[in-house]
DNA sequence: CCGGTTTATGAAAACGTTTTCTAAACTAAA
DNA sequence: TTTAGTTTAGAAAACGTTTTCATAAACCGG
């Protein structure tokens, strides 16, 4: 039943298979009402489908990016990834999504399937490693863009979120609120993790600009998981911080479970900000002061800027875009005279 | 760059391309140790990378499946999906992901769209409408299965949630805790949205099993974003419920923020239970307790039986699978003396 | 009625594989 | 040495399009 080809269109409209092509493609310059219609006739009658596979053969080009991710899960990239889809939709292209797991060696088998494919670009969130898989694309000026995070020593267009100004934003505005003891909650920082680092200098930045100093002990960097009790043990030792930053929505499901199971009263006795809009946030009590991505701009932008590439061959020097944080005010925080 | 073909291989190797096609497809059963290290030392010197397009065209399969899904942002969507990549991972497909964003069609240009891409086969999160887009596809014996919902008047592998189970759980668990005025918080009712109906003839069942009846103003029918407003309608007639029963995660963020804005106390005055595990359950004050749906198992299982469809072309009577409702006790329901 | 334009169509060669069938080369037996 | 069998490898025809080029038909002014 599959098996309507364009010949048998061809056929029946008794015209060549040039011509239904010609047709199919809307070149109807030279070519009468009367076989158009005909061909139109042919097409309908046999519920003809034309085979893009074949046409992508000839034409090398798919029609499809893919998008390769480290975690499917994380809501940030949930929501690029819906703005990835809708721009894609728009244009007519597929998107295949490809989960790397955070696992480099599974980021570069699928980047290389991928090419396989023929896939007419790639929106990477990088783990951060594979520069040689990497390097060869741009090289060859493969059509390409990395998300949130990025991999030293490959220049491409990357969709960033401005990690300095949210930790500046978060410190700030602690700071400006009375806060003075600020720590901040991170998980292990490791050196190809761009936006982790970038949040950290940010944050020491900050709060040097302020006048603060980043005490040892505020420097909360363990893995997720381990938050809860780490913080235990922090909050036993003197010169408790009265403000908890947190680096990202895991780690402030740390500090919030940490917060359960204490008497520590939110905002009183401590505050907490936090980068990435969680959705319960105005459902918590105290609703919960944020910094958010602008997840849907950043996935439009990602997708517009590999459009771009894909349209001009050419292509000049690679932009790093950076988004702005916004801040989200609510009572997780609260003024407080020193 | 992108252009070292099989010929190029074949050539260099000084063999011809059906050899070099044997060798590819590991067909070396009479090949010579000779040839065959030729042909490897060939490839690598090139850097040669089978174009996937064209043996798709050849061989009429593209190791591609398709998932068109009726909300990208929810969380069982992102769950499920998240499954789904792992399996279509192993073996070595690749998944192009569709949002349909619930408009029925958009589902129908992206299933046709997907079936002239040639894809093995598909995963739909259906919208429920569409019927005739799927019909024939069932008839021709079409790869598919449907997770979540159905699409009345269409038979096919289907992996849902037990919803009648799912909703009695709920009016137990609340029962035999000693609420006796549960209300159920659900999106308006529309015929074609088979889990919402099942959940609701679920929970009336149930309550009349258990001998309650459903006091019609117990049936907060209304859109998640008006909820607030209408449960505080409810609450200002008399014979309050003591026990929320909200349909999905979505009715359950009504609820909370109805609860945050009034001085009700959970779950002293008010018990609250809902399906979906949400990422806040435990660290929400009260701890609530959730019915969770089993997302991975039923991501994992569906593309399971989608496989089976691949592999064996005659198919037999389409099978329904009821995944069961895990409930999560938490603390959003307490023991209570009538 | 005739060359020269237009206008409309078709033949055939790609695209890069897989696959089938045939042939060459070798081996062992006669 | 021939013969028959066994390995090994290649030629060529697909797969379903697009695209280039040639040419046929129709038109048209002189």
């Amino acid at each position: 039943m599959k098996k309507v080809t364009m010949a048998d269109v061809a056929k029946l409209a008794n015209v060549s298979k040039s011509t239904v092509s010609q047709y199919l493609n809307k070149r109807y310059e030279y070519m009468s009402e009367e076989t158009r219609k005909r061909i139109a006739q042919a097409i309908e009658e046999l519920g003809y489908q034309p085979n893009v596979i074949a046409r992508s053969l000839k034409q090398k080009t798919t029609a499809t990016i893919g998008v390769i991710v480290f975690n499917m899960l994380h809501m940030l990239t949930t929501q690029v990834l819906h703005a990835i889809e809708e721009e894609c939709q728009k244009r007519g292209f597929h998107v295949i999504i490809c989960n790397s797991d955070d696992d480099p060696e599974k980021e570069k088998k699928y980047v290389n399937m991928l090419l396989a494919k023929q896939v007419d670009g790639l929106i990477v969130f990088p783990t951060g490693k594979n520069e040689e898989v990497y390097r060869p694309l741009v090289e060859e000026r493969f059509p390409l863009v990395f998300v949130d995070r990025m991999v030293p020593g490959v220049e491409v267009d990357s969709v960033l979120l401005d990690n300095f100004k949210a930790a500046e934003m978060a410190v700030d505005y602690l700071a400006s609120h009375g806060y003075d003891r600020i720590a901040i909650v991170i998980p292990p920082l490791v050196a190809y993790n761009v936006p982790r680092m970038e949040r950290f200098e940010g944050f020491r930045i900050a709060m040097e600009k302020r006048g603060f100093v980043v005490d040892e002990n505020n420097i909360i960097a363990v893995t997720p998981a381990l938050l809860p009790e780490e913080l235990k043990k922090r909050f036993a030792k003197p010169e408790r911080p009265n403000a908890l930053f947190a680096i990202n929505d895991l780690a402030l499901m740390g500090v919030l479970r940490f917060v359960k199971e204490t008497d520590i009263r939110v905002p009183e006795d401590l505050a907490i900000i936090n980068i990435d809009d969680v959705p319960f946030a105005d459902i918590y009590t105290p609703m919960l002061t944020t910094i958010a991505q602008p997840t849907f701009s950043m996935g439009k932008k990602a997708t517009e800027q590999l459009f771009v590439q894909i349209e001009q061959k050419r292509k000049e020097k690679p932009r790093v875009f950076r988004f702005s944080p916004i801040l989200k005010e609510r009572t997780s925080i609260r003024r407080k005279d020193k």
